[in-house]
DNA sequence: CGATAATGTAAGCAGAGACTTGCGCAAGTG
DNA sequence: CACTTGCGCAAGTCTCTGCTTACATTATCG
């Protein structure tokens, strides 16, 4: 069922990637080109190995790709991860909406249930 | 620019409420119906005061409703932070992740005679 | 009113994670 | 070959967060 979708180890990855700031900012550098880990690094105030790390973190949640050109290397976004993402966020509001029609009758009964 | 939508504070606090893998679980356990602080406790093997605090990041992030019945709280899923969340996706899709699977698929291609 | 039930709040602890400093490693360049 | 460039990796630090124990709060019932 759903619960599977819950503990999916691609889905949590992703997640938790972009949960922070940071990386979301990379992943909107890295959108629309290619662009170095050095480039990439100079557009914050951390240090260059702190936005390796999330370059890792990224890569590990297949949101970017990697690609080495002599001792350069080359990111970025990789639908992928966000394709998963959204799979999964579709999953959960469908399922909603499907619901959604017997709402009334599942609130008197939740209620019931709930009053013991 | 995307900027703001990636340091919003409501999509980054859905975002963080939903990292956490038992946050995601009481959402599904509250999606069709409302329940109890102690129902939804019941399911997990922390203490009712965790899940309590869990309830608290959910609501935060307007994420679940909070409805009180006595000295019960009776909680749901509410659809603004999903919603919130979705549009974020969105925005940062704004159609460019068909167009990005075509082009990485040709790149794989291209890069792939080059090696030849 | 006192007792109890359902729940939130506070403080402390332990683990996770984000950042820094220091180092290693591969690929060009003189 | 040394030297530089562009990186990632590793260890230590510090902050954040999820969990527990203990206490407070609110409402109902006798």
């Amino acid at each position: 069922m759903c619960l599977r979708s819950c503990y999916s180890a691609g889905v949590q990855a992703v997640i938790e990637a972009i949960a922070e700031p940071r990386r979301r900012e990379i992943l909107q550098l890295v959108r629309d080109e290619e662009m170095t880990a050095g480039r990439i690094a100079a557009h914050f105030d951390v240090t260059r190995q702190a936005i390796s790390q999330h370059l890792r973190v990224l890569h590990g949640a297949r949101l970017v790709s990697e690609r080495r050109d002599g001792t350069r290397r080359l990111y970025r976004v990789r639908p992928e991860g966000l394709i998963e993402l959204r799979a999964f966020l579709d999953d959960f509001w469908s399922n909603r909406l499907e619901k959604l029609k017997r709402e009334a009758e599942a609130d008197e009964k939740s209620r019931a249930a709930n009053r013991r």
